[in-house]
DNA sequence: TACATTACTATCCAAATGGATAGTCTATTT
DNA sequence: AAATAGACTATCCATTTGGATAGTAATGTA
């Protein structure tokens, strides 16, 4: 696997360019327009050489059938779409992508579980979770469903506001803590409505 | 925006399943042959009614240019595969990628800034820097390169290994401090090779 | 200098492909 | 009973596309 050459290069880092923008792979004459080339026998030669150098591959006759061989694509597992919300409405309906106010993409194994339809994230407010490690501005992934279990974090909607409290049990009743000081300690969960559990955290370093 | 009819979403699960199994994206042919339509006629009539209804678009008379359309992919920023490394050898030479253990893929917008060549991630062994927030388990997101500024989460190679530890200076020197009182509390940081500075954190739930 | 590699131009061809026309069959709705 | 929409067959055609052949020019490099 050796190295490309610097316009070998220039045609891989187009291919890459135009997947990443969402495009179709580009066909050999598309990538001889892009570099101007009048034959587009030369961008197949250049196409092959990155063959043989083991940088992408296809699939012969078939069009736009080029792939990428990057080394960590190798490694990389499947990667999911995550809804984030400010905050989330009561009924948690079905149809909950539309209302979606931005997007976590991450692969499944930094996640460590597989997200099912009832898979969401919340971007955190407040520190009312610093015992447990959660800053404010941390977006944590929570699944909507699972019956939490005693110590489990999750996020109940309190006052039309999500916010993270953990689930404890005393005695068979279940109770939500905030893991601050600051904030009153213990409040039933009954009338709460729980809104999902938490399985993952996000966080970027403040600038 | 109406829902697809069940042989419609047949249709879309179907190429969505290639996408996703890395193949090139299906043609009508291709689509029809699944499913034992005896003409690519059909195919096409699936995919005209799910461009009506919004699940896709192409680019006409383009060869295998369908693109699915996720309400979520439009909130979806630029997928970024950084390397995970048990451990960084000493040198960090540039040809990093055939090491790595591992991949963490997540977009720009939730990692909060846009990596480089020199970006890599470390799992955290250990609670040294628990006093930051950050537990054993942990997956860090660093950069290598920029000058760490008084206060910076870093990752230093001691002893052959990386560790993490608050980088510090006290009049002009650069100390390195763990965030935990179990651990001796400064050293000095010349000889110590710095390896990058803290980004970006993902941490999956205890199960 | 001779030779190999890279980087192209110019054409040609067959297969792959999207798109169009015309029609059948079958549920479901009106 | 009539109308509508979905699901499909059978063909035809113009482009698009990958691949092949043949050749030129520049740049190393042994």
């Amino acid at each position: 696997m050796s190295k490309p050459t610097r316009a070998q290069q220039r045609v891989l880092d187009f291919i890459q360019a135009e997947v990443h923008a969402g495009r179709p792979i580009p066909t050999l004459r598309e990538i001889a327009a892009q570099f101007g080339f009048r034959s587009h026998r030369a961008a197949a030669c250049h196409l092959e050489a990155l063959k043989r150098k083991g940088l992408i591959e296809s699939e012969p006759g078939k069009a736009r059938s080029l792939r990428v061989i990057s080394p960590l694509a190798k490694l990389r597992s499947r990667i999911l779409d995550i809804p984030l919300f400010g905050s989330i409405p009561a009924g948690f309906a079905r149809e909950r992508e539309p209302e979606a106010e931005g997007c976590v993409s991450v692969d499944i194994e930094s996640i460590g579980f597989r997200p099912t339809r009832n898979t969401f994230a919340l971007r955190v407010t407040g520190d009312s979770m610093i015992g447990r490690h959660i800053l404010d501005g941390d977006v944590v992934v929570l699944e909507h469903g699972p019956e939490p279990r005693h110590g489990d974090i999750v996020a109940a909607l309190i006052d039309g506001e999500s916010t993270l409290k953990t689930f404890l049990q005393r005695s068979g009743k279940p109770y939500l803590k905030a893991e601050n000081p600051k904030y009153p300690d213990l409040m039933p969960a009954q009338e709460l409505m729980i809104q999902g559990v938490f399985k993952a955290l996000i966080r970027r370093a403040k600038e």
